[in-house]
DNA sequence: CTGTTAGCGCCTTCAC
DNA sequence: GTGAAGGCGCTAACAG
């Protein structure tokens, strides 16, 4: 087969190919008059090769327009540059977002990203996920919700393991990036009894969501320190339903004051409820959020939640992650990202007569 | 190196090894007494085994966890069984869920997913993310904002390529499966109209994306077709912080009374801005949004707005795009998915003296 | 119905 | 500083 340095109907983007075939190492050696292995050696850097045939051979590359194959690259090396996000939920704010930012952090750094996405986290479909990462050759794997399964798997995984959200026990290879919810939910909780409130009830998160437990224990936690009641929790399953159907309940007690919501959707169900009950935000009922989605800053009441940065975890958690995959660190890691509470308008003085 | 049909310390997700290496099928063929190409034979599904054999090695490839290696198989193929997704934008409810129903419809079909997202549009910063996708070897692509510049690389492609805004015009390989932006918005603007007011304003998406353009393009002939004036478009680009500058400006104008926001955020940023100027949605100015993000329906004015079912595109999208990888269909389409004005409460009728 | 051979494109080892 | 051989794990083509 003959080969031409000037390939037809290749364009910047393109997949020059010789024949019917991709453009291989082979090819630009032939072209370049060298041997294959020294096309890889300047594809790989290689210091290994006289200036003059690196030029040859790199200009032969851009010539016929020549890309390594990864594939062949992964088996030879069984590593193939690429990381596997098992990712859990909807198109909500917070596991898009993270998902976006772990893959920009992870292009940055040289990596692929592929992406399983389950809307439950039974132990099932989550097995599915995993395994079909595995098998399409992850080097590593970044999970947001580490269940209980996830935890019980996770030695066996045979690759390094980025959690967002902790704590794990840390193993060799393991690492948490998570936000610090204790803190931004505790000082929600001291928020809102500094404004007088006796307690603070809580619109939960779905159970088998390890960040929606650490939410509820630390709102428990806080409230006990206080020496306040706590209330029992609500059950909600993160959407704006779950929470209007909480606010329809919590709107026919007068003695709740102040809520707590596991997310802003929540909190944003919730206020519609209690509109409708035709209680007043926040003359007559506090609400906090949690995420701080980028609308809550501009609904008619702004709603005071405690922002995650998820951005930056990931980012950390990626970088963490990377060091690993390439020898640079050999044992785990907890980090946590601080949280903030950002107070708007939606949290006030307790009523004077609550009951 | 012996095989022992037991290994230690595996469990159902991991990754068995024997000896340091992973299972190979050659490892399964030698415990099973079969040649590996049996075992290639089984895991294929070759209706050429005899069901004692098949049972055996599928016994063997149980108890070794053997998983075939997809580098190995896609270098030998060409084909990866992965499909890439250029997305455009950030966490945003559109991309999010667009992104999120092409993973699962990708999967349920036996495909691998690749994501890289892009914040811009500019051409540089596409042509990296594309070329990136071809290099780890998708055997298509999937795209949710065809920029200009991606329109004129298309071509070049040389896998077949998936467009979830369009229309492009149609190639061989190429699939078009886009929102009815054009009926949504006349719906829109009709409904305004019916109510009485004289026009719309519209706040515009950025006009380097193509899903903006349509939407501007909508309004505008909606306007035209009424013999109505098209007044000028205020630019936006997406945010809530945009929708609310807008606003501001708008609410100067006693001679506004109905605005239709190119997408929901905009939309509540604007109905702060209003409520911010004093002016009431809907007794003083009516909004229409576009994509019916959940929160929509439960804002302090529930939103009206127009719904896209994303989550049905990308279905319907992979479904042709599966088709032609598979070579069950050879030549382009453009396929529209219905939108429906979903009416709430931020529309009413046109107040009295408009000015 | 099952096995053998060859080779996908690349990098490691070892020559020169 | 460069090249030649070998093999990663798999499947297409052909034998038997």
């Amino acid at each position: 087969m003959s080969v031409d340095a000037s390939p037809r109907g290749v364009g910047a983007l393109g997949r020059p190919t010789v024949g019917v075939r991709r453009v291989s190492g082979i090819d630009v050696a032939r072209v370049a008059g060298v041997s294959q292995k020294t096309v890889s050696r300047v594809v790989n850097n290689d210091p290994q090769v006289s200036p003059e045939v690196r030029r040859r051979v790199q200009e032969t590359i851009e010539a016929l327009g020549y890309r390594p194959n990864t594939a062949a690259r992964s088996l030879l090396l069984g590593r193939s540059r690429t990381i596997g996000l098992l990712t859990v939920g909807s198109a909500t704010y917070g596991p898009a977002s993270l998902a976006i930012a772990t893959g920009r952090a992870v292009r940055d750094a040289g990596y692929g990203l592929r992406v399983v996405n389950t809307f439950d986290l039974d132990a099932g479909t989550m097995d599915d996920g995993l395994l079909s990462l595995l098998d399409q050759g992850v080097d590593a794997i970044v999970v947001n919700e580490p269940t209980s399964m996830f935890q019980a798997r996770r030695h066996r995984l045979g690759v390094p393991v980025l959690s967002m959200s902790g704590p794990l026990d840390l193993s060799e290879t393991e690492l948490v990036v998570e936000s610090d919810a204790a803190g931004g939910v505790t000082d929600a909780v001291r928020h809102l009894l500094g404004l007088g409130h006796a307690t603070v009830h809580h619109i939960a998160g779905p159970s088998e969501w390890p960040s929606a437990v650490w939410r509820t224990d630390a709102w428990r936690a806080a409230l006990r320190d206080a020496g306040r009641d706590v209330p029992e929790a609500l059950d909600g399953d993160w959407s704006l339903a779950s929470g209007y159907e909480a606010g329809r309940a919590l709107a026919q007690r007068p003695d709740v004051t102040a809520i707590f919501a596991a997310n802003d959707h929540m909190a944003i169900g919730l206020a519609r409820a209690l509109q409708d009950a035709g209680r007043r935000v926040p003359e007559d009922v506090s609400i906090v959020g949690y995420d701080d989605v980028p609308e809550a800053a501009y609904l008619s009441r702004a709603l005071t939640t405690v922002r995650q940065d998820l951005t930056v975890a990931a980012v950390r958690g990626v970088e963490l992650l990377v060091q690993v995959l390439e020898g640079r660190r050999d044992q785990g890691l907890l980090e946590v990202i601080p949280t903030r509470l950002v107070i708007r308008e939606t949290t006030g003085p307790a009523p004077a007569s609550p009951r």
